[in-house]
This record gives structure tokens, C-alpha cells and sequence, in this order.
RNA sequence: GGCCCCGUAGCUCAGUUGGAUAGAGCAGCGGUUUCCUAAACCGUUGGUCGGCGGUUCGACUCCGCCCGGGGCCUCCA
């Protein structure tokens, strides 16, 4: 719901070129992607119909060089031994079969037996600089992605950034690709984190609940819980029965009728407003806040339960450990045990007492699992009950977040029963992740467990000299790890304001000494967007399950493989323009369509076009690397690739001047490429979440 | 003990779901600024892809075993 479109930059409405024009009519697609799957699809027919094979998957890969083409099939390998003939034999054939495919120059025999395709450069630059991207099918229904779910008793920091950012951006992703989208943020507000500071705020601090209320007026607010939480740690450590307080403190919220339940919710509407304070700086907006109270105030587990039981998923354990609890098999135990069990053991569900999950506790509490599969029933649209909801929290945008209550307003958008989830869950909750899963299965709802995605990744963890800088003692045996695990029960980490205030300053110092005459708010707002995209894009450069090993020094750099070097490309780009007297994007629209297909031919083809058309190409693959970052959930892909095209302009910028070439035609096309990479750099970045300073 | 993740250059990481000569960034060394040009560019040093087997025409990638690091396995969340 966020932002329908996640496109920086608008389409061009009509070509001006008739020859063009004409052509692009006929054709379905030529950027990457579709160039991609049209070759696979026609090679596929061809094997078909010439050799009565049929490939499970067209293997399409990218030659090691861009002379040798843009697409190449190893597939003469794999038939060789079916066939029964040397490789190159069967590719050269293949070859002669192929024929001409809209799009493509020629195919090519090359090494020991691939089958190169070379595109029509000129045909697909056109295309390119139009920007001619077709309609793609999209699958119906909504998808819900679930992110951040901070426990509302303390300041965010680093590894609820690393998880705020990934959800954020495949937000963004989805919604690039058509998909529409619900953000949701689960706040545990009952639990025994938000339990442990009201125990602060009690019995450590013996506030009242109006000097609380003051407290909570105060501008990090967060912070201040931060301390406490750390303290109240320590104060349960000190004596046993310091315990007992948790113990009272977490009944009376989960009844939530009386003065310390009314605390409890003071203290973590506060702490919820402030992280989303903290995330909209880096604009990351919600559109829901499911909260566990009213996922026990609702009666959900009750509903849940019921079909859990009908379901015989859940079964009441009468020996063992786990006397008088109901227990369902834990995930990842499911076929073994079924199968090695007797038929009258399978029938009452029995499961061997390892490979149990408590579900509901012998006194008759209900566990975060439990309550944790009644909100995914929710989300399905499969638990027959709804949240009450009411606004909670208005975007400086505009936008209007919703929170969960018992009783709500009559007139809101319809939250949940959607097709996919994406939970973006850190690497450790696999297990209960996979029981929920487990759960829907057994209850029939396999459809929706296919659709039932963990988005995992690893935590955020900071280098012993990282902490070390912090102030840490370390141990010996710390010192030589690679990585120290962030603590909030201890205080332990890096804030994320605290992060961002380090990177804005930083970011403020260089901008200050290059570019003293701006005014005082236009230095800050590129301060911040610089800020911004070197955090993100610090984020986003990891695949999900490295953990990052946090450094001030490489997360506050802003040169090399960093958000603020592919920002700088763009700069570059709009200066070009700026100092030519041109606006890039009217210069796409109207000129860059004058640039004739013999022109883009002349200036592409050949080895002397080489190095520009790996620009072009590179620059063609937008919609290709974003399908496959949500094929895969991993939006490092796009990072990477950012990287890489703003790499490859960097290289074309300083070989090419531009404003000074004389040839009319050949500086027309160079501007041409100097605002396609602009405006694909541009369009991927804002699905990273970054913007662009006018100026760097 | 069981399950999951990681191990690639001095450091931090990619490696397109089995393909052509293993790549970046940082750090180091040496260069490039009257320019649309230095948050940049060029050159250069640096590798037993943890180890041993196996599958394959082909393995950093898949399988098995081992070594090292981390995580999860609680009537916590």
C-alpha cells in the first residue's frame, strides 16, 4: 500500500522515431529479461521438434566477456551423451536450426561447445533509451510482508536496522514488480522484555505512573528505557527472588485491566512511537501494528486452539516432562516419526517426547508459538476473527499507519486474508518459524504453507574492536573472535539513532567543505541523503545469511563499493546535463528518441562499441536482477548490481567528454547513455530506498 | 547428541541456482586534477576456493566424511 510504485522515474508516454515505433509494436519485449526467455522458449520448441527432448530448464548464462555475446546455452553438453554426438557437433546443428528470433543478430558456436547469442544492440539500445518495458503477467492477490517487530522496551539498534532495511526493500522490490503490498510491524507488547522495564520503571526507579507519563514526553525516550532495561538485568541477577517481580508484573499486563498494565502500555505505545520515528528517517513506513495484546484480548489463540485440536495437531501429553501440556511435533521431525511410529500411535498423534513442542503450558498459558500461529491463520483470512482497528500514527507524508485494538473504528482498510507472507525473522527463530508452517499443514491449509515464506537472515554482530571502541570490557576469549553478538539485555550495541546521527554529521563535515556556498537546509538534506544511502546500501551489500560483523569504519565510509559512490554516479550524470543546459529526463523523452537505430548501430556495434554497449546492457537489466531478487528473496543482488553499472559509468564518464564532442550525432548518443544510466540508476536505488542529492 | 548457517586475496565480502581464464571493495605500492571529471579514474602486489574422497564431459558450486567458527534445540519470547 505504500507507494504504488516504487519508480523514480515515469515512463515516456510515445516514441518520436516512426521507425522505431513500428518496431517496437511488433515486438512483446528487448530488454534482458524478455530477450531471455524468448531465446529459452524458442530453443526449447526446437529441441522439441527436432530431437524429441524436452529440457526440465533451459540453462541460460552470460558469456565471461561481452565480445563473445550476451547470452550463452551450454546445453550441446548435456546432449552429448543423450545424443551421442561430440558437443560442438550439436551445437553447430542447433545453431543451424535456430534461424532468425526477433531481437537477436546471429547464434555462434564457441569453445568446446556453447551456443552464443548475440542480441541486435542497436534494436534493444532503442528500445532502452524509449523505455520499452511491456507488461508482464503478475500474479493475482495481495502479499503481506511482516518486518522490524522491535520489542517496544528500548532503543533500536544495528540488527533491527539490518531486518527494517531487507523488509523495507522487498517492499520495494514487490512493489516494482507489480505485486500490491501490505507492511506489517508485530509488536509484542505483553511480553516479558516490555514486563522487565515496567519492573524498572516499579520497582528500580519507583516511579509513579504520572512521572512516568512525564518521562515519556522526553524527546529518546527510547534511550532512557535502553539503560534501564540493561540495569533491570543486571537486578534480577543480584537476587532470586528480584524474579518474582517479572513474574507479577508480566500477569498483570497479559490481564491487562489494571494500574500496571495501563504503565506497561504508556511506556510501549512510547518506545513503539519512537522506532518508527527511527525508521522513518530512513523512510521505512508501516501500514499496520498487529500488537499481542489484542491478539489475547481478541481471543485468537481460543479460535486458533479449537482447530488445532479438531485438526488433532495439538494433543494433550499425559506422561513425562511435558505432563498436562498440549504439544504439537516439532518441525523438521515430520516424516520419521510418522512413519517409525505404529498405526495406533500415528493415530493419536503420539510424538517421541524430544520432538515435542510445548504449545500450551500446564497451567493453561498459552507459549509465543501458539499465539504466533493464530496470527498467521489471521493473516490467511483463515481464523474467522478480526483485529479492531484504529489510526495510530501519521507519516510526515501523509501516510496513516493503523494499530490493532479491541474495539476500533467502523470505517478502515482491510488488513490480512492475503495470498503470501514474507516474514522477515532473523536466522535463529528457523525452528518456530517452521512450526508454525508445520501447523498450517497439518490443518489442511497446504496452499497457504507454500506461501509461507521465512525471509531469514543473520544477525548484526560487532568486531571486537568495534566494541572495544564502545567502551566493552572484553575477555580474553572475546578478543579473539571474529564477532561479539549485539546484547539488549545488556545494553550492549549500537543505537541505531545513534548510527545515523554518526553518519549524518560525518556526511555533513564533507559537504560543508565542498560546498560552502549552499544554504544551511540544503546542506543538511544532502547530509541526510548521503546518511542514508551509505547505511542502506551497507545493509543490503551482505547476502542474508553472512552475518555482518559490524565496523565503524566500513559502515561510515562513503567511498568504494558504498550507497554515496553510486550516488555520485547519478551526480555525475545530472551535472553533464546541468552544464549542457539540458534536463535529463526531457532529453530522454524528446531527443534521445531522435537517435537513429543506424546511429545507435554505428556507435554499439563492433569492437570500438564494446566497452559503451556493456554500459547499455548493463544498464538494460534492471526489471532482470529485481525478478530475480524476488525469486530468491535477496535483495543483495541489487546492490551488487547497482554497484556494478555505476562502476561501468564511472568508466564511460572519464573516457567520453561529452559536452565537448564535436560530432553532433555521436555527442547525442552519448548524452543519450549518460541519462539511461541515470535513469536506471536512479529507478534501482529508490527500490533500495535511496535517493539522489542534486548535488555531492 | 540432533538440526541449520558460515569457511574464497592481509581484512570485509561477491561468485548468476554445475560451465569458458575464480572477482570486487578496503588496506598497501605507483600514477592521474585549468576539464561534464578526485565521494572519481588508471596501473600494480596479493589465491592449495578449510581438508580428503565421490558424482560429472566439467565442481568454489552437488553428495559423504573430517577440521574450524557461529546459531538453534526452555512448560522464554
Amino acid at each position: 500500500m505504500i507507494g504504488k510504485h516504487a519508480l523514480g522515474v515515469k515512463p515516456a508516454r510515445h516514441i518520436r522515431s516512426a521507425t522505431i515505433a513500428i518496431f517496437l509494436n511488433s515486438l512483446e519485449g528487448l530488454l534482458y529479461r524478455h530477450l531471455e526467455r524468448r531465446l529459452a522458449r524458442h530453443v526449447r520448441d526446437l529441441l522439441r521438434r527436432n530431437y524429441a527432448v524436452d529440457l526440465p530448464r533451459i540453462v541460460v548464462e552470460q558469456p565471461p566477456q561481452v565480445e563473445l555475446g550476451e547470452y550463452a546455452l551450454p546445453l550441446a553438453f548435456e546432449l552429448a551423451k543423450q545424443l551421442r554426438k561430440p558437443p560442438r557437433k550439436i551445437a553447430e546443428e542447433i545453431i543451424a536450426a535456430l534461424g532468425q528470433l526477433e531481437g537477436f543478430e546471429k547464434f555462434e558456436l564457441a569453445g568446446a561447445g556453447y551456443i552464443n547469442a548475440r542480441v541486435n544492440r542497436a534494436y534493444v539500445a532503442a528500445a532502452l533509451a524509449a523505455d520499452q518495458n511491456p507488461k508482464v503477467e503478475i500474479p493475482p492477490g495481495k502479499i503481506l510482508v511482516e518486518h522490524t517487530s522491535i520489542n517496544p522496551n528500548k532503543a533500536a539498534h544495528i540488527g533491527h536496522l539490518r531486518n527494517a532495511i531487507l523488509g523495507d526493500t522487498f517492499v520495494r522490490l514487490l512493489h516494482f514488480a507489480g505485486r500490491e503490498v501490505d507492511v506489517q510491524n508485530y509488536i509484542d507488547n505483553t511480553g516479558v522484555q516490555v514486563a522487565d522495564v515496567v519492573v524498572g520503571f516499579l520497582h528500580l526507579e519507583k516511579k509513579s505512573r504520572s512521572e512516568i507519563e512525564q518521562l515519556v514526553r522526553q524527546p529518546r525516550f527510547d534511550y532512557y528505557c535502553w539503560d534501564l532495561y540493561a540495569r533491570v538485568s543486571q537486578w534480577y541477577g543480584q537476587e532470586k527472588q528480584n524474579r518474582e517481580a517479572r513474574a507479577q508484573v508480566l500477569h498483570a499486563i497479559e490481564a491487562g485491566n489494571d494500574e500496571i498494565a495501563a504503565i506497561a502500555d504508556l511506556i510501549s505505545v512510547a518506545v513503539l512511537r519512537r522506532h518508527l520515528e527511527t525508521m522513518d528517517r530512513l523512510d521505512i513506513k508501516y501500514d499496520f501494528l498487529p500488537r499481542e495484546s489484542e491478539i489475547l484480548h481478541l481471543h485468537f489463540w481460543d479460535a486458533a486452539f479449537t482447530k488445532l485440536k479438531e485438526g488433532n495437531v495439538l494433543f494433550l501429553e499425559t506422561e513425562g516432562k511435558n505432563k498436562g501440556c498440549w504439544v504439537m511435533r516439532r518441525a523438521g521431525t515430520t516424516r520419521a516419526t510418522r512413519q517409525n511410529a505404529s498405526a495406533e500411535d500415528a493415530e493419536n498423534g503420539e510424538v517421541a517426547e524430544e520432538d515435542q513442542k510445548v504449545i500450551v503450558r500446564s497451567n493453561g498459558t498459552v507459549g509465543y508459538v501458539g499465539k504466533d500461529i493464530a496470527y498467521h491463520l489471521w493473516k490467511f483470512g483463515l481464523l474467522g476473527r478480526d483485529f479492531g482497528y484504529r489510526k495510530f500514527y501519521r507519516y510526515p507524508n501523509g501516510h496513516e499507519c493503523w494499530v490493532s485494538t479491541t474495539v476500533g473504528a467502523l470505517d478502515h482498510p482491510h488488513f490480512g486474508g492475503v495470498a503470501e507472507i514474507y516474514n522477515v525473522i532473523d536466522a535463529r527463530q528457523a525452528e518456530a518459524q517452521n512450526t508454525v508452517i508445520e501447523a498450517m499443514r497439518e490443518l489442511g491449509y497446504n496452499q497457504q504453507a507454500d506461501h509461507y515464506t521465512h525471509f531469514s537472515y543473520e544477525m548484526v554482530a560487532l568486531t571486537p574492536r568495534c566494541a572495544a571502541e564502545l567502551g566493552y570490557e572484553l575477555s580474553d576469549e572475546d578478543k579473539t573472535r571474529s564477532y561479539i553478538e549485539v546484547s539488549g539485555r545488556k545494553g550492549f550495541g549500537v543505537k541505531a539513532d545513534d548510527l545515523i546521527d554518526t553518519l549524518i554529521s560525518s556526511a555533513r563535515k564533507e559537504v560543508d567543505t565542498r560546498h560552502p556556498q549552499l544554504s544551511e537546509p540544503e546542506r543538511a538534506t544532502i547530509a541526510t541523503q548521503i546518511a542514508v544511502g551509505a547505511l542502506r546500501y551497507f545493509m543490503l551489500k551482505f547476502t542474508k545469511p553472512s552475518v555482518i560483523a559490524f565496523d565503524f569504519k566500513e559502515a561510515l565510509s562513503f567511498e568504494g563499493e558504498t550507497g554515496p559512490y553510486a550516488q555520485y554516479a547519478v551526480v555525475r550524470s545530472t551535472n553533464i546535463f546541468r552544464k549542457g543546459g539540458l534536463d535529463p529526463d526531457t532529453y530522454l523523452r524528446d531527443a534521445a528518441c531522435s537517435v537513429s537505430i543506424e546511429d545507435f548501430a554505428k556507435y554499439l556495434m563492433g569492437e570500438s562499441g564494446n566497452a559503451i554497449w556493456e554500459l547499455w546492457l548493463a544498464a538494460s537489466k534492471t526489471s532482470y536482477i529485481i525478478d530475480q531478487c524476488v525469486a530468491t528473496t535477496e535483495p543483495a543482488y541489487l546492490a551488487k548490481h547497482v554497484f556494478q553499472l555505476a562502476q561501468l559509468f564511472n568508466t564511460f564518464y572519464h573516457q567520453h567528454p561529452i559536452l565537448t564532442e564535436p560530432d553532433e550525432s555521436r555527442k547525442k548518443f552519448l548524452l543519450a547513455t549518460a541519462a539511461v544510466v541515470r535513469r536506471e540508476l536512479i529507478r534501482m536505488l529508490a527500490v533500495m530506498g535511496i535517493t539522489v542529492p542534486p548535488v555531492m
